[in-house]
DNA sequence: TAGGCCATCTGGTCCT
DNA sequence: AGGACCAGATGGCCTA
């Protein structure tokens, strides 16, 4: 768990998610793809990749053509091998294979990689629309965590639409709203409605797993105290 | 140094 | 047949 996931789950363990969300549709969280500049850029690709995609960066960028990788046979295998995921079997296994049969690895290789990318710029996408700290300086959110919180924003998002319409409902029988909630309001005040509430007694981890039903090991670094 | 996270390769399966 | 999707294996990078 980096970082940005502590900030997030910190976030998510006060009402600081509350004002993200209320802010959100305002202002733009400006995070940018992780693969742009700028961003922390952990995973650039390995030299192996680069030499493949013959790009330094996302192999779909501009239409996902096929480069040359597929064409060329094994005069640098070398230089692959510097990457991940190519050790000497594989090398040596697919040296051996006639040259149709490589290029056609080659070829589909490409395409999984084209589509990885693609998987991961959709999560970038997805970051980008969840609150949560986004800064240069802090690193993005893991992938699992990114699709952990999303669900639970989701589901946050659809229980304070749930609450307004009931609320709207309400006002429209002609009462009106007096400070503090009535309490026949009660079951969607504030803390009713936002499941990470401060209030809460849970603990962070009680509350970043009950709404989603996600492992608490995911949350190790959950360590604040009911 | 161990563990987490990731990119990539690979072979299998399913679909068009 | 070719492409999409998937899961396993592997190794690199980073952090506690």
């Amino acid at each position: 768990m980096n970082a940005s996931e502590e900030n997030l789950l910190k976030s998510i363990s006060n009402d600081t998610l509350l004002d993200l969300t209320q802010r959100y549709g305002q202002s733009s969280f400006g995070f940018g793809a992780g693969h742009g500049a700028g961003s922390p850029g952990r995973y650039p690709l390995t030299p192996a990749a680069d030499f493949l995609s013959g790009q330094t960066a996302k192999s779909n960028e501009s239409g996902g053509e096929q480069t040359s990788e597929d064409d060329d046979g094994f005069d640098h295998l070398d230089s692959r091998k510097r990457g991940s995921g190519f050790d000497d079997d594989k090398l040596s296994s697919l040296a051996k294979k006639p040259k149709e049969q490589r290029s056609l690895r080659l070829s589909i290789n490409a395409r999984e990689r084209r589509r990885m990318h693609d998987l991961n710029d959709a999560l970038d996408g997805l970051r980008g629309v969840i609150p949560y700290a986004h800064s240069p300086s802090v690193r993005k959110l893991s992938k699992i965590a990114t699709l952990l919180l999303a669900k639970n924003y989701i589901l946050m998002q659809a229980q304070a639409l749930e609450e307004m319409r009931r609320l709207v409902s309400y006002l429209n029988q002609g009462q009106t709203i007096t400070s503090p909630i009535p309490t026949a309001l009660a079951p969607f005040g504030q803390t009713a409605v936002y499941p990470f509430s401060s209030t809460a007694l849970a603990s962070c981890v009680e509350k970043c797993t009950s709404y989603s039903g996600t492992p608490s090991s995911l949350f190790k670094h959950c360590n604040d105290k009911p």
